[in-house]
DNA sequence: CTGTTAGCGCGTTCAG
DNA sequence: CTGAACGCGCTAACAG
């Protein structure tokens, strides 16, 4: 362990250790002089106060905890980018924790979370989590939750989120007036709150141009690819009036593209397509593509902000900070018509 | 604050506070009876141990740093999925530390890591780092350093790191043996230990089968897309004979497929492409650009686990105990020739 | 088998 | 302006 001490630093200042501690705080009850001199033995010997007796003591650790479905994910790394930018300005640490979608992992990483660790937490809830006891007991115990993107109503805190209600019916319409009138949707784990919103869209859009909805044109792409891409093929061959296709996640427009490309379909002359992109790649896929993108970076910044917002000023997390980001609509160069 | 702590256990079950710890801690000095009692009591209150306190004595914080450039390209990700999922299984937390390939931060970040808070690091070095002060300093306290992928030969300890040499060989040879003569490269950020190998594969390979090595078709892609685009197109356009491209990263491939694709050269017909993967991105776009994927996932997994292994022995990390995993060449289902 | 004691390194009283 | 003393919560050595 490194030896570098308040002690050690008394010891060869001739000083105490409570004087060389309060110089290092730029206390104002010591000396210029013997805050320089202390100092610069600091700089010197490299002195770096142990993380852990100073959190002991303050009850305060200095770090959040980032709690996710998984990482490999254009969203949320961005999203990490974010918390990360902004818990580093603050000098805040940020631990990781993935649960791969996991309930009983989440539920393990919550139960660590009680201990103290962390100061406050930034959670997307995982699509099997569906009891809230463990978010609950936690928030019980000290540390502050903001959650974004996918959020727990059952906390009452503050959330982050994106208009997924306003963009699936901005998708939709997109659609409508690019004179699609059978327009599929395609959606994932009917059980997470944004793709319900997102498929809320979608209903409000196609009721509100006077469009029928079909149940057989919803389709739910919970498996692999190749599945995915199956499905949406055997879709398009039994449904060939299908012009459109709002896809909810960007893997399922990656499926539908391939879907098309295998039955003949020219996009977007035959089949517009157009998707959320959490992975970054369908507006590299084919510039016929339209995407809609959620401000991931500044989800995580503006989550970031309001919790370490409130860990500063020791105050709880109301509802009502929640915020609401927009995003963006993203039409890909002119296609040559 | 958490008041569920170990005194308050001892005074609730009239122990003393040595004894609980124990009865937690599983200690076989401590009658079943009462390990019994204090668990019980222990998961009824929900508690949790102090980590900090805990860390403090012991020495020992159970938690390791990541250290890397960024975290939204493919690589990355999936190499923190490795090291997170050995991590968790080995009961450790992980905190995440950007770079963004920046000197500055990164010396910034392993000053901090100098004060005890984690018992070890995994880091990829940044693009701009030239100096090694600041990792020799690191090394001269406690954390155990393991380097993955983009490594500092400076610091005597494991890494983690691909075959970079004879991917490019193989890159190259791949082309050269489906036809290609003109073959450019395309380079980036030729600082990196890992961009070097891959065209000293290259060279090699040019040599091995008796085709000049042209200096001017290795481009340096520093710049954004479209400026990688616009050097590609006019490196295609200057010299038309060029039928093969190999670049070192996907985001060049990226160019080059729309560089391409603006000139109406046909794909693989006139010109075919090879690409290191980092995105993941290459594999959707066309089915006729090979990629090289890097084991990602596993690279995290076995630098975690050296790291980790070491931390556990108290043993110092030899540079013996480097790995090197093997990329792999992933062809793209077969193109209807 | 259990209790007492002594720190880990730091920040914060309370005295001077 | 500085120093002595205490305790954050936990573990480990030493007694019994």
């Amino acid at each position: 362990m490194n030896s570098v001490n308040l002690k050690r630093l008394a010891q060869e200042l001739n000083l105490s250790i409570a004087t060389v501690s309060r110089a290092l705080q730029d206390s104002y009850e010591v000396s210029a002089h013997t805050k320089e001199r202390v100092k610069a033995l600091a700089a010197e010997l490299n002195y770096e106060p142990n993380a852990y007796a100073s959190s002991l003591r303050r009850n305060i650790s200095k770090t959040i905890g980032v709690v996710i479905p998984e990482v490999n994910n254009h969203f949320f790394s961005l999203a990490i980018n974010g918390i990360e930018e902004v818990a580093r300005q603050s000098g805040y640490h940020v631990l990781i924790y993935l649960t791969h979608e996991d309930y009983d992992r989440e539920v393990a990483i919550t139960q660590y979370l009680t201990g103290g660790r962390v100061d406050g937490i930034l959670m997307s809830v995982a699509s099997e989590t569906q009891e809230f006891g463990h978010l609950l007991k936690l928030q019980a115990t000290k540390p502050a939750i903001v959650f974004f993107d996918r959020v727990c109503d059952s906390i009452a805190t503050a959330q982050v989120t994106t208009n997924d209600f306003e963009s699936g019916f901005q998708a939709t319409e997109h659609l409508i007036q690019a004179g699609c009138r059978h327009i599929a949707h395609l959606l994932v784990s009917g059980n997470l709150s944004i793709g319900r919103m997102r498929m809320q869209g979608y209903q409000a859009a196609l009721q509100q141009y006077g469009l029928p909805f079909d149940e057989a044109l919803v389709l739910d792409g919970n498996g692999n690819d190749e599945q995915n891409t199956a499905l949406i093929t055997a879709l398009l061959t039994a449904r060939p009036e299908v012009d459109g296709i709002f896809a909810s996640v960007e893997r399922l427009a990656i499926s539908s593209y391939h879907a098309c490309n295998g039955l003949g379909r020219a996009i977007p002359e035959q089949v517009k397509i157009i998707s959320f992109s959490n992975l970054g790649v369908a507006a590299l896929l084919d510039p016929a593509l339209t995407t809609i993108t959620q401000p991931a970076y500044e989800i995580g910044r503006e989550a970031a902000k309001i919790l370490l917002r409130a860990i500063e000023k020791k105050k709880p997390i109301l509802p009502t900070q929640s915020l609401v980001l927009k995003s963006e609509l993203f039409e890909r160069r002119s296609t040559a018509k």
